[in-house]
DNA sequence: TTGCGTGCAAAGGTTTTGCATGGCA
DNA sequence: TGCCATGCAAAACCTTTGCACGCAA
């Protein structure tokens, strides 16, 4: 593995704990930052970006594109049992609130295999993001009928 | 349905000519502006932006997000019957060559209607795209084993 | 003639990079 | 003390917006 952090810092540990306490949501760079201010931590954008590419690259957290603008945000994801647990099924996205899921189904885990026998295609399950309107968001939208 | 476009323009009709020349690409709006210029259609990037967030709201056009940096690219998808026929199925991208694949299989279309009825979730098939990569750049990949 | 569509340039937002400084080991 | 990490500012990108002009109807 690669030893890519040779110091602490405040600023490294303090990112990395907010995201890991933040772990069931999508965080922007800014949010990030914002946050870490907030809780006395002053951090510079390019640090924070800097840190999450380097977080990225160890499989720690995992960056996701924002469907409206051209923003980015990031998941912490851990670096071995939930990196790995996660590797292993899909992710639900609902575009109205944004919320991730977990989607825990092994009807849904033989795709992989079913895309790659029969449609000569090797998903990258990771990667991969089923978008939709989760049940809370769909009760919202049509309240009628 | 709106009629919104009241004129009809070189520019116009090149660009959608294009796209539907190209249906089988995602494109860029820097793709598409240089490719109009090199068949002597010169046009400016806000002209394209424009014209394809029309076309987009027209619903003659998807608008997808790359995932590698943060810009977007748009793909054709007709209005009518198209259309129609992309919202019935999944597609796949190559994270390698970027091409972008259709999937049709009914295997995979019971997909939605298992997560709906099992995970409460009411997937948007004309948004979701499955990362991987596709036999071919699999086998440039790993030429040995 | 009317007013939509265009082009240029400037603004906007997000992310990256250069360079000097600060702080961990 | 050595060297990574940080901060600031500038740059780089993609996209949007303002404004005047051109062209289709």
């Amino acid at each position: 593995m690669a030893r890519s952090s040779a110091y602490q810092t405040k600023q490294k540990s303090q990112l990395l704990q907010f995201l890991e306490e933040n772990a069931d949501r999508h965080l922007t760079a800014a949010e990030v930052q914002i946050a870490l201010a907030g809780q006395g931590t002053p951090i510079g954008s390019a640090t924070v970006y800097r840190q999450l590419e380097k977080l990225e690259a160890q499989g720690i957290v995992r960056r996701y594109l924002l469907d409206d603008r051209g923003g980015s945000c990031w998941q912490y994801i851990g670096n071995a049992e939930q990196a790995a647990h996660c590797r292993t099924h899909f992710h639900l996205k609902c575009t109205v609130c944004g919320q991730l899921m977990h989607l825990d189904c092994d009807h849904l885990n033989e795709i992989a295999d079913h895309v790659a026998a029969e449609h000569n295609f090797r998903i990258d399950v990771s990667r991969t993001i089923f978008y939709g309107v989760c049940g809370t968001c769909a009760e919202k939208e049509e309240p009628k009928s």
